[in-house]
RNA sequence: GUGGGAGUAGCUCAACUGGCAGAGCACCGGACUGUGGCUCCGGACGUUGUGGGUUCGAUUCCCAUCUCCCACCCCA
């Protein structure tokens, strides 16, 4: 039997109907808030992606489908081509290739779509996965660069998960200052290091070499005393991105959206500066954001555009689903009405009756003439129809059809003209 | 990529130290030829993840491999 890939899956119903429960919900939020809808490529050059998010990130240097495309002739090698492993990137290549700089104001895209990264595959972790996301990207006299933006995203994405019934999130809010700030906290990061780094757990001796804010990430508990004393990058913050981030918590504030300082948090994607956050939520275990996201001023630079700051999240849409109060078997639509042709011929007025049923925008299965209406019966109440209208020589001939209703029992004769509104109403 | 756990019917799971692969639920049909749910009767259900090995005989023991789950790494 051939089966989904490694790390892929199927999405069937009734599990379908929270997905697209969650990506209505996401719709009309954003709708809102005036973002709309960008669908980049899947596949993209290689390049961008190692000119983004970073040749030294774990997503580039060993995550990533990629691959040499052939050329035109047979012996000639082609592009190098990549699933895309995350949104962003696409996106601000996007505006930078069809010039959206030229259009007014800062854009306020949105993308829903799948994502691939090579990993080893774990529960709410997958190798196909899902993404919802939002940038808001502009030239800086667009405002792009304004601490209200970045509020506005924070305050939309907290709208979201309330909209969808999530409780329990949290804002994990820091700012990573930016490329001046960098390299200094780095410097006294490593240097605080220096003289502990020696009683410190195996990983944390590794992390400090290879990737010194990694070891904020340590859950060893022997290790926290150490942790705690090393440096802040709140310390390091040149007075532009204190500024900034001050006035991001005092808009926060103001719209009473909870958030938590974590002067910890790191994100794992080279172009982030600024205004870092995720939110989390307890019952994913170790994969416990949700979503994550942060400010990403010199993207487009980085990919040969004009100076356009930008703010965005990504949103695991197959985490949140996993977060999600609603069980699939609510969400899903069940058929209003079953349909029971009776006898020879009868298929064909049952086919009739259903058009216009539907047409009134109501849910139809039909059954078969040749089923005992023993059957159809059985069927309609498995499948969860709330009425079944017999369609039998007799109902034809009086121009009026038997309604019942499954619930109850209860069982009337309705004139065909009333049908859809007699279902419509209970 | 590293470490660990698990794969048996559509689903949830049994099967003793190696001895005829089973149950519940679900599915299909009948009892009941135009009235479902309850009940009763019957039916179909399997390459025991896959491939090899040991054995008279393997779901069981061994090796390999695939997939999922947990943790790490990292991230959504």
């Amino acid at each position: 039997m051939i089966k989904s890939v490694r790390g892929t899956r199927d999405l069937l119903p009734p599990d379908t109907a929270q997905w697209n429960f969650v990506e209505a919900a996401a719709r009309d939020v954003f709708r809102t808030y005036n973002f709309q809808e960008i669908r980049t490529p899947v596949l993209e050059d290689l390049s961008l992606f190692q000119r983004s998010v970073g040749e030294e990130t774990d997503i580039v240097s060993k995550e990533m489908f990629a691959w040499q495309d052939r050329g035109r002739a047979e012996s000639e090698k082609g592009q190098w081509l990549a699933l895309r492993p995350e949104n962003t990137a696409g996106t601000v290549r996007a505006y930078i290739e069809h010039k959206l700089w030229e259009r007014p104001g800062v854009q306020k895209l949105f993308y829903i779509g799948p994502q691939f990264r090579r990993e080893r595959p774990q529960k709410g972790r997958y190798r196909q996965f899902y993404q919802i996301g939002a940038e808001a990207i502009g030239p800086p006299a667009a405002g792009s660069e304004s601490p209200a933006r970045d509020a506005e995203v924070l305050e939309m994405l907290a709208t979201l998960l309330d909209r969808l019934g999530i409780q329990d999130w949290t804002l994990q809010l820091n700012s990573v200052g930016c490329a001046n700030d960098r390299p200094r906290y780095h410097q006294a990061l490593r240097a605080a290091l220096v003289p502990a780094v020696a009683k410190m757990c195996d990983d944390c001796q590794r992390r400090a070499v290879t990737n010194p804010l990694r070891v904020f990430d340590c859950k060893v508990p022997e290790d926290q005393p150490i942790i705690a004393k090393l440096p802040s990058i709140a310390d390091y913050l040149d007075d532009s991105c204190r500024t900034h981030f001050t006035e991001v918590q005092r808009i926060l504030t103001a719209l009473s959206v909870p958030f938590v300082l974590n002067d910890r948090l790191v994100r794992g994607l080279d172009y982030y500066e600024r205004t870092a956050f995720e939110f989390t939520h307890g019952s994913l275990g170790a994969q416990n954001a949700i979503l994550g996201g942060g400010r990403y001023d010199g993207l487009s630079e980085t990919l040969g555009g004009p100076r356009a700051p930008g703010i965005g999240f990504a949103i695991g849409e197959d985490r949140l689903i996993l977060s999600l109060k609603e069980t699939a078997e609510a969400l899903a639509k069940k058929p209003d009405a079953y349909l029971a042709p009776l006898g020879p011929g009868m298929n064909a007025e049952a086919a009739k009756l259903a058009r216009d049923l539907r047409h009134h925008d109501l849910i139809i299965e039909l059954g078969d003439e040749s089923f005992r209406l023993k059957k159809s019966l059985e069927t309609a109440s498995k499948i969860g129809a709330r009425y079944v209208v017999i369609v039998g020589e007799n109902e034809v001939k009086a121009d009026a059809f038997a309604l019942k209703k499954l619930s109850t029992g209860e069982q009337v004769t309705v004139p065909r003209a009333e049908l859809a509104a007699r279902i419509l109403s209970a």
